[in-house]
DNA sequence: CCGTATCCGATCCGATACTG
DNA sequence: CAGTATCGGATCGGATACGG
C-alpha cells in the first residue's frame, strides 16, 4: 500500500474514520457480505448472523444506511415488513472487502502460527 | 464478495475475528502502512503517526509482532534502538489493504453526501 | 530511547424488557 | 415483525508518571 501517514499528522487522519466505519466493528461486514449476495429482512438477517442482538443488527444498520451502502425499504403489510439491501455504492466495497477476506482465510494457518511460536518465546523468557 | 453468513452460524466466524485483528482498530492500518515503505524506529513511528500515545503504539506493535505482519528488531546500541519492519506475510497485507483504502478515497464524498441525506431526512421527521 | 504501570472516561456490545 | 430503552460488563484508548 502507498504510505499514507503524511496525511495522518496534525489532523486525524479522516480516511482512516470513514473506512473504519463501514467494516471496523465487528458486524459489519458480515452484514455487508450477507446482502450482497440477496435482499434480506431484519429477522432472517438477525437468524442467519447467528449471535447478534437486535440492538447491535438495528445500530450498525442504521449506520450502513447513513453511510449510504445500504438501503432500507418499508414494506406496509401488516405486521410491518421491512427489507434491507445492497446499494450501488454499498456493492462497489464488494471486491475491497472479499480481496481482504481471501487473504485472511489463505493466512490464517500462519498467523496461529505465529501467534503460537510468540507465545512459546513469551514464555520461556518468563 | 460472497456470502460467508452461512460459516458464522453457531460457532463466531473465525475469519472475521483474525481479519479485525489486523485492521479493525484505530491505528493498525496506519502502521502497517508505514512500515510497509520503510522499516522504521519506534519514536520514528511514534511522530510519523501523529497522535498516538507511548501505550497505544506499543499495544498495536505488539499485537501486529505476535500475529506475524511485523517484526521487531533489537539493536544492542546505547541507548538501545528498535527497529520495526514488515515481514513476508505482512506483506500480502499490502495489496488488499490498499485496494480498501482507495475504495474509501474514491467514495468518501458520496459517503459524506449520503450522511447529509439521511441526516436531512431525520431533521424533517422530528 | 523504548518501553511499563496505572488511572479513567468513552465506547462497544450483549442481555433483557417493553411497544406499535 | 421490527424495532426502542435501559443496564452493565468488557474493552479501547488517551493522559500521566515512572523505569532500564
Amino acid at each position: 500500500m502507498q504510505d499514507v501517514t503524511a496525511d495522518s499528522h496534525s489532523t486525524v487522519c479522516p480516511v482512516r474514520l470513514f473506512l473504519l466505519d463501514q467494516i471496523g466493528d465487528k458486524w459489519s461486514m458480515l452484514i455487508l457480505s450477507s446482502l450482497c449476495s440477496e435482499p434480506q429482512r431484519f429477522n432472517a438477517l438477525k437468524r442467519r448472523l447467528g449471535g447478534i442482538t437486535q440492538k447491535s443488527l438495528t445500530q450498525t444498520l442504521r449506520r450502513l444506511e447513513r453511510n449510504g451502502v445500504i438501503a432500507r425499504r418499508v414494506i406496509p403489510s401488516t405486521p410491518v415488513a421491512v427489507e434491507y439491501s445492497i446499494t450501488p455504492l454499498g456493492g462497489t466495497l464488494r471486491k475491497p472487502i472479499q480481496a481482504l477476506w481471501a487473504w485472511t482465510e489463505a493466512h490464517m494457518a500462519e498467523v496461529e502460527e505465529a501467534r503460537r511460536a510468540f507465545d512459546a518465546r513469551a514464555e520461556q523468557e518468563a
